[in-house]
DNA sequence: AGCATCATGTAAGTAGTTACATGATTAA
DNA sequence: TTAATCATGTAACTACTTACATGATGCT
């Protein structure tokens, strides 16, 4: 139940169409917790039917009409309750290193190329992500919104960090495989 | 579509009835893929199916009998097809940095807590992987097999490790926010 | 006989994915 | 006027979750 908060979150922050939030996750808000522009519609139609947020007055709402969103007292409410609630942390599911135990057990053939892919893919996520500390984070701004919000970011940054060094140090120990 | 292919996985390593593979599913193979004894029945009756794994011979396959499963030379073909075949990385979800991103605009009321029982349970799971790491990985021991397994179990200790140094500094930050 | 636990399932609901549909706007 | 793109949706499917059902086995 994460995907209408991700999206009040969002909203909080600027309000917006379903495209403009589209285009923001898959940035920002995206890079942990993703949707698609299916899910992001579905799910503004619930939180207008709840009463979580409303759209913007405007002239025809029609199909094919841009259509804006701001929240709502109510979705509010519902997003610090949701924020402060506690929550068991959901169990990772993690595609590559279930690759990697099932190699141990029927070969390591093709595997090489896909570390070295991933690799490719983290650096250059971690990359982006250190532009955006650059652009977004220098070091006077120091509101406690920025300071959270930078939190998430070297969360971002350190697990990036932590798979280019482990993919690294894969692919090393794939070339001492007999 | 990784679930069957870690059934796969779990069975070649040993042949296992679905209770089995369900407690199996809590440690090991777990840690970086979960699933509920629901999935796992549901998915053993289709692998079954599909001539991929077939049930040991027993006396009397009815329900409440304990029902072993092998896996047929077809199933250790599509294991090591899916294991070298390209797959996209799939994007993270963490409802934990989530709410922090949240809490930049509702307030920090109540994460706090939040991020210490966090805390906990990333200390625990990373003792956890040290003591299994000290019991199955001695020095000694060297074969390729070894080794793969042994790097996803450094993957899930850096990754813990991760996150313990990461919510230790998230709970600085929040003693030293207005 | 009664109860806990082992073991295998069914059913219903929710969330996420993939494919397709439709109208509006803009530029060639 | 056609094509591309913007913008909002519908529909169908798959994966996952939660709750419940049912038989077998062993213990007291």
């Amino acid at each position: 139940m994460s995907l209408p908060h991700a999206i009040l979150t969002a909203l909080l922050e600027r309000p917006s169409s379903g495209l403009d939030l589209t285009r923001r996750f898959d940035r920002s808000i995206g890079y942990f917790w993703s949707a698609t522009h299916q899910q992001i519609y579905r799910e503004l139609g619930r939180l207008e039917a709840d009463g979580h947020i409303r759209a913007l007055p405007a002239e025809v709402p029609a199909r094919g009409q841009k259509k804006s969103y701001e929240v709502l007292p109510a979705g509010r409410a519902e997003l610090a309750r949701w924020t402060a609630a506690p929550q068991e942390p959901k169990p990772h599911r993690d595609a590559l290193l279930l690759r990697l135990r099932a190699a141990a057990v029927v070969g390591t053939d093709g595997l090489k190329g896909e570390l070295a892919r991933y690799l490719d893919l983290h650096e250059r996520q971690l990359g982006e992500y250190r532009e955006i500390e650059k652009r977004d984070f220098p070091p006077e701004r120091d509101s406690a919104e920025d300071r959270l919000r930078h939190l998430v970011l070297r969360a971002g940054i350190d697990l990036e960090t932590f798979w280019t060094q482990w993919l690294t140090h894969a692919l090393a120990e794939f070339d001492r495989l007999p």
